[in-house]
DNA sequence: GGGCAGGTCCGCA
DNA sequence: TGCGGACCTGCC
């Protein structure tokens, strides 16, 4: 991969194994946006940006050099090799191996940590376009106001700081339901700094596991998302709906509980649990497999 | 209109 | 420990 600057972004060419439909729509992230072109806007770090890809080359706009290798370089995890994850998977099995090369363009982003683990708080039971409707109200509403971008006003995500003493009341938005009250708790815990969320990354996924169920509203799903897509924890496997029905169809008997599947599936994709989850997911979800017809 | 959605919490054996 | 039911809310 070879990085370019460009007037008022860069542009990656001979890029790998990165495909924008399924970095941003295997369910890893909830604010970026489909545009007409084709290319995708979407906000992290306070920043907005577009990517649109053309043959082998990705555009970054809205950008620039420095920026880049600061943020964005993390964020798309462009140091890993996706080819040697992916030919781990699907020397496993047919099944991997399928589903490896329905998502072969998808790569895990480096999400902030706080973002994270409020917006998976909000995906419990709920909707992924309600849950990004929700997203984007409490940005709006608690977050700051970022700029204007092709005719859009963009919000970053609220910092805990503006969150912690509200009411429930006051984020009642569209999507938020039940979840408010653990929103509000969780900015409390950190910011009263009982729970220190930026430095759970350096303790084992066990035992980040446990700190961070200790936020109401955080199971064990919901901690191995916020873990996996913000802390490097590549060993996480986060079991939803989808990930137990494809299990199901593919591994286990139909009604294993959640911790059988768990432990299958941590001895059999181990250290990449994560990435075997992801590929799953996306295949499972797009194509529904599993899914009980009514 | 009842059921369901990227689950978690709560009460009960 | 492990299980079933409740849960905001919008959409089918």
């Amino acid at each position: 991969m070879k990085i370019c600057e460009m007037k008022n972004g860069i542009a990656l060419e001979n890029v790998k194994d990165f495909e924008l439909p399924h970095i941003f729509e295997c369910g890893q992230c909830f604010r970026w946006n489909k545009e007409e072109d084709g290319s995708y806007t979407g906000v992290a770090f306070g920043k907005v940006i577009n990517l649109k890809k053309e043959g082998n080359n990705v555009f970054i706009d809205n950008t620039y050099y420095d920026e880049f290798i600061d943020i964005w370089y993390d964020y798309f995890d462009l140091k890993r090799d996706y080819g040697i994850i992916k030919k781990q998977l699907a020397n496993l099995d047919e099944t991997m191996a399928a589903s490896v090369k329905f998502g072969h363009g998808i790569r895990i982003l480096k999400q902030d940590e706080w973002e994270t683990l409020i917006s998976f708080i909000i995906s419990a039971n709920n909707r992924i376009p309600m849950i990004k409707k929700a997203i984007e109200a409490l940005s709006i509403n608690y977050g700051d106001y970022i700029g204007e971008y092709r005719g859009s006003k963009y919000y970053s995500f609220p910092k805990p700081e503006a969150l912690y003493n509200l009411d429930v009341g006051n984020i009642q938005f569209s999507g938020i339901g039940f979840r408010g009250k653990y929103i509000i708790s969780a900015a409390k815990l950190v910011t009263q700094g009982e729970i220190d969320i930026y430095g759970l990354k350096n303790l084992s996924t066990e035992e980040a596991r446990i700190k961070l169920m200790k936020f109401p509203g955080v199971g064990p799903k919901v901690s191995d998302c916020i873990m996996f897509f913000s802390m490097d924890k590549d060993d996480a496997f986060p079991i939803d709906i989808w990930v137990k029905r494809v299990m199901e169809y593919f591994y286990v008997p139909e009604g294993t509980s959640l911790k059988k599947i768990q432990g299958f599936a941590q001895s059999k994709f181990g250290n990449i649990a994560g990435f075997a989850q992801q590929y799953l997911f996306y295949y499972a979800r797009e194509l529904k497999i599993g899914r009980k017809k009514r």
